[in-house]
RNA sequence: GGGCCCGUAGCUCAAGCGGAUAGAGCAUCGGAUUUCUAAUCCGAGGGUUGCAGGUUCGAUUCCUGCCGGGCCUACCA
């Protein structure tokens, strides 16, 4: 409702403005006041306008006020200061409008999402940052869909690389096991685990003996080759993992419904369609000298060429030479291609521009019974249509913003300015240590890492927090608390909640940094169950519940019937005046819940959430304490105040699964 | 060397295309309801927003230069 009172106000004023002023393109900014006093928009409008209109921006204001006239739903307009406007709704219509759960629709851009997000190298457990990805996407998943979009969530898994070479190469040169010792390892619980402690294993062998790098050159040829015994055995390792994984991500209620595969871009030569026309388009260049002898180069993303005299023309400076500094090899001499190159292709795929489709198979049903399909050469012939989509986001962590970069200009070069446009990376910062969490894990740290203020999490040294161990963790912790709480309820009952405490302090944690902040991971700050956490906004959906249970009365259907239960008179003798304000705060905030996923949509961040939520769950802590409900003896005040607490859990509750947090029954 | 990001209270973080007295949580100290469970609430202390300039009616926010930290900058992925 808040969103959509203030595009009603935006285009009143902008009609004004050009009815008065004769302005066209006013830029319009709304404000929210820093106190609820002063009503619930505010205008900096008239210091924009003094300069163009020559006059005191307090005289605008006044002018502004006294002609723009009624707008439905708003009550007045004040000047405040040397010339705000702020802006006073109607409460009572807002609160009715509320209670009685009307969204205006707002337009909804047509076309597909597709969100990529996880893509763990499937040769170890995941661990907390990939945590961090896999919620950021999870997250931003359903604000897209709360938003009213159609979203496809793609998970992409590089199962011929060298980081599952190397895991093979830990099996077949270090343990020398069979295939089929393999195949029965792999079947056996915790099989993530046992790859995390081998590939780190193996990164140390190399680091024993340079020489021990030609078993990995060898394994990766072999496996991108395919056809033969080593890239069978790392396909059943990659899959073995890949299924851990989503395992562990179903444990957070993270699903995707397409898994592509880099084996399937090399088999079904992807990579030679959009080579074809990389080359063609003149994106690519072939270096015939120099240290890139032999390659097939790109221009750097974000690297432009220098004029070599005054007054080139610009299609001088593309036919230039890209300085070496500038190059990156997309082809290699050998005439094999890198990663990017490949991403190239995959994302020609994403906009329906390469010419290509995978073939699908179901790969893995989760518990709710939705199909997770997977890249194969030949797939089954009905399936879903995934790729050619409007809009792409990509949930991959800010050390790839170049790679990133350069394939958004490779989509440029090749003419699909619009796709480019429409690519989002959705760019965070990684997870890492405090020197005290590394200490507290038994890392031997030197006097240099003591001081750093973090510590990278690092897969290839086995240094990190796994992400079912710190999930465990949380579990354990919380089921302490539950215990000890609760010990009128069963066992099951007991744990069952307890998962969905751990899981809701996971999530709010992993949201409620901005994504450019680099998380410092501290056990004593994850663990946390109290302050500004998920658990804290359980709890206030909780003691709302509990009103009704102890009221004997239904909150649901007491919600669906709240405008009828109260009058608007009604809301207005509550809400109005400065008695009203500290519950109409809590109105207006519980109001604001789409404007917020619009903020966070445009923004790309799912932090503004996550604050949204600790501040709806916040003022109803405050509520909760400074109105006893049920004792309440005017019978239409309790009526009111139930209703508020009604609306307020019905809010929250929503605001909580879109950042995929379950409210358990009781805390 | 070049590119990107960060620097705000003791600690961890906020601050909506530049706006009103820079806000939370944790920690510390002091309080609260035999009431809808205290995973709660109220209060207190705590700040030259890294430094120096600039633009502006107005700067934590934009620009420039320094200082400090991180990441990227492979014919690895």
């Amino acid at each position: 409702m808040y969103r959509y009172l203030e595009r009603r106000l935006v285009e009143h004023l902008r009609e004004f403005l050009r009815r008065t002023y004769g302005l066209e393109s006013a830029n319009i900014v709304v404000e929210q006041p820093p106190k609820i006093e002063f009503g619930e928009y505010a205008l900096p409008l008239a210091f924009e306008l003094a300069r163009k209109l020559r006059k005191a921006p307090r005289k605008i204001a006044e002018e502004i006020v006294a002609g723009v006239g009624a707008i439905p739903g708003f009550e007045k307009f004040e000047v405040a200061g040397g010339g705000y406007i702020n802006v006073r709704v109607n409460r009572a219509e807002l609160a009715a409008a509320l209670a009685a759960d009307e969204e205006p629709a707002a337009d909804v851009p047509t076309g597909k999402v597709l969100v990529e997000h996880s893509s763990i190298n499937p040769n170890k457990a995941a661990h907390i940052g990939h945590l961090r990805n896999a919620i950021l996407g999870d997250t931003f998943v359903r604000l897209l869909r709360f938003a009213g979009r159609e979203v496809d969530v793609q998970n992409y898994i590089d199962n011929t690389g060298a980081q599952v070479a190397d895991v093979v190469v830990g099996f077949l040169h270090i343990e020398q096991k069979s295939r089929a010792q393999i195949e029965a390892l792999a079947a056996a619980p915790r099989f993530d685990y046992y790859c995390w402690d081998l590939y780190a294993r193996v990164s140390h062998w190399y680091e024993e003996d340079k020489s021990n790098l030609q078993a990995r050159l060898a394994t990766l040829h072999a496996i991108e080759g395919g056809n033969n015994e080593t890239a069978a055995i790392a396909d059943l390792i990659s899959t073995a993992v890949l299924k851990h994984h989503l395992e562990t991500m179903d444990r957070l209620d993270i699903e995707y419904d397409f898994l592509p595969r880099e084996s399937e871009i090399l088999h079904l030569h992807f990579w030679d369609a959009a080579f074809t026309k990389l080359k063609e388009a003149g994106v690519l260049t072939y270096e015939d000298e120099g240290k890139n002898q032999g390659c097939w180069v790109m221009r750097r993303a974000g690297t432009v060429a220098e004029p070599l005299t005054r007054g080139d023309t610009a299609e001088k400076i593309t036919e230039e030479k890209i300085t070496e500094e500038d190059q990156k090899v997309i082809v290699r001499s050998n005439g094999t291609v890198g990663y990017v190159g490949k991403d190239i292709a995959y994302h020609m795929w994403k906009f329906g521009l390469l010419g290509r489709d995978f073939g699908y198979r179901k790969f893995y049903r989760y518990p709710n019974a939705h199909d997770c399909w997977i890249s194969t050469t030949e797939g089954e012939k009905d399936h879903p249509h995934f790729g050619d989509v409007a809009e792409i986001y990509n949930v991959i962590d800010a050390r790839q913003s170049e790679a990133q970069n350069t394939v958004i200009e490779a989509l440029r070069g090749l003419g699909h300015g619009e796709a480019a446009d429409r690519y989002t990376h959705f760019s965070y910062e990684m997870v890492a240590l405090t020197p005290r969490c590394a200490a507290e894990l038994g890392y031997q740290l030197s006097e240099e890492d003591k001081a750093r203020p973090w510590i990278e999490v690092s897969g290839r040294k086995g240094f990190g927090v796994k992400a079912d161990d710190l999930l465990d963790a949380l579990i354990t912790s919380a089921a302490k608390e539950v215990d000890g709480r609760h010990p009128e309820l069963s066992a099951a009952e007991r744990a069952g909640i307890a998962v969905q405490i751990a899981i809701g302090a996971l999530r709010y944690f992993m949201l409620k940094f901005t994504k450019p902040s680099v998380i410092a991971f501290d056990f004593k700050d994850a663990l946390s169950f109290e302050g500004d956490t998920g658990p804290y906004a359980q709890y206030a959906v909780v003691r709302a519940s509990n009103i009704f249970r102890k009221g004997g009365l239904d909150p649901e259907s007491f919600c669906r019937d709240a405008a009828n239960l109260v009058s608007k008179e009604e809301f207005a003798k509550y809400l109005t005046g400065e008695s009203g304000n500290d519950i109409w705060e809590l109105w207006l905030t519980a109001a604001k819940t789409s404007y917020i996923v619009g903020q966070c949509i445009a923004t790309t961040e799912p932090a503004y959430l996550a604050k949204h939520a600790f501040q709806l769950a916040q003022l109803f802590s405050t509520f909760y304490h400074r109105y006893p409900i049920l004792s309440e003896a005017d019978e239409g005040r309790r009526t009111f105040l139930l209703a508020t607490a009604a609306v307020v859990r019905r809010e929250l509750i929503r605001v909580l699964a879109a950042m995929g947090i379950d409210v358990p029954p009781v805390m």
